[in-house]
DNA sequence: GTCTATAGTCTGATAGAC
DNA sequence: GTCTATCAGACTATAGAC
């Protein structure tokens, strides 16, 4: 409404097309790595000529930053929402489900953050050390805390933190090989089981 | 000694710059990927001219087919090494600590793997689905034998092969996350003792 | 066998018409 | 805002001297 605004950044129309160039890139970005994504497959996946990305986003590295940014607080969700109030058990287990949840709904999105962590975080790597590290330090102390009280075993809160992300990523960045050993069956239900009573066996005080 | 040999592939010297070009571009391919990797990089690497690296490859692809083709064996002894006669679960915490070791000892190799798997498996693709699928069922079937007669708990064998892929094989792949949350510390002897206790609780009939 | 020089291609980014 | 045309640099691969 107002025109008036002291920082009108995006039109409409600036909106939408920054939006589907998110999206397309989000395609590309996932299947093929910064390196091996071009800007020409970005632009056709997203029904636009290059230059007219170059319009929206003042280049690849842009486009690929602000992917990364924007999904970054959608992936940590789910570790924020651990509640130190909880029943121990329940909060693990329902963190647990619902990464193995992401990775089957978001499986791009993880194999984005997988490409750029497995070549060494060029890209994010302040944020692996900044925000990421803050978070888990905060969620393990509360684990701790579980683990002193009694009310879980005793675990290494991180090493526990890491076998969820290691156990439900798995499920989408090594997609390929998981589908190439089951023969084309969807893995989910049955990971899902099994990691149920993994942790369910490991919590156990 | 012998000049008359039917196919004398290589001559020492061949054979020790093969090596060279093939240890380098592990290196290389590992840590950027096949299209991030550039010949340029692998030749100073391996301290030769770029045409030099193309006097024993054909082309770059060449060099990345016989990198993984060399690696697939090795990567896969472990799980060969699965004994049926041997004690249950003797046999699997044995995998899973020679899995965690290769990821301690070999990280590039495992990251040149997740980086083939990661986008689709485009240049390995056939070896999953056939070799490895293979593999991976016989000793499936022995696990679940193992199930069956009570010598372990009741586990969907596929899923717990899965398991011990991702949790090994993160702390190698995943290793610049790892050490921005443990903050430098050395992650593998954490890993071993929580994944002993892991796999011990979840294996107890 | 190894090198310098370079051909030929791909790709990120820009110029400029509409 | 969007397009066609195109530049400049990087890259794989080859030619050809030594």
């Amino acid at each position: 409404m107002s025109e008036a605004k002291p920082k009108p950044r995006k039109t409409r129309i600036q909106q939408r097309n920054s939006e589907t160039i998110i999206e397309a890139a989000l395609d590309v970005f996932s299947k093929h790595g910064f390196r091996g994504a071009t800007l020409d497959q970005i632009a056709n996946a997203a029904g636009l000529s290059k230059p007219n990305l170059l319009y929206y986003f003042s280049s690849k590295e842009a486009i690929h930053a602000e992917l990364l940014e924007g999904l970054m607080d959608t992936w940590l969700d789910p570790l924020r929402a651990l509640d130190a109030n909880g029943d121990p058990k329940e909060q693990l287990l329902g963190y647990m489900r619902r990464k193995l949840e992401m990775s089957r709904d978001l499986p791009r999105e993880s194999r984005l953050f997988a490409n750029e962590v497995l070549q060494g975080a060029p890209r994010i790597g302040a944020g692996l050390g900044g925000d990421l590290k803050a978070l888990v330090d905060e969620k393990a102390a509360i684990i701790a805390d579980w683990s002193r009280s009694g009310r879980i075993a005793q675990v290494d809160p991180y090493h526990l933190i890491f076998s969820i992300w290691a156990l439900t990523q798995h499920y989408a960045d090594f997609d390929a090989q998981v589908r190439a050993v089951l023969g084309g069956e969807d893995p989910f239900p049955g990971a899902e089981a099994f990691l149920d009573t993994l942790y369910t066996k490991l919590l156990i005080p």
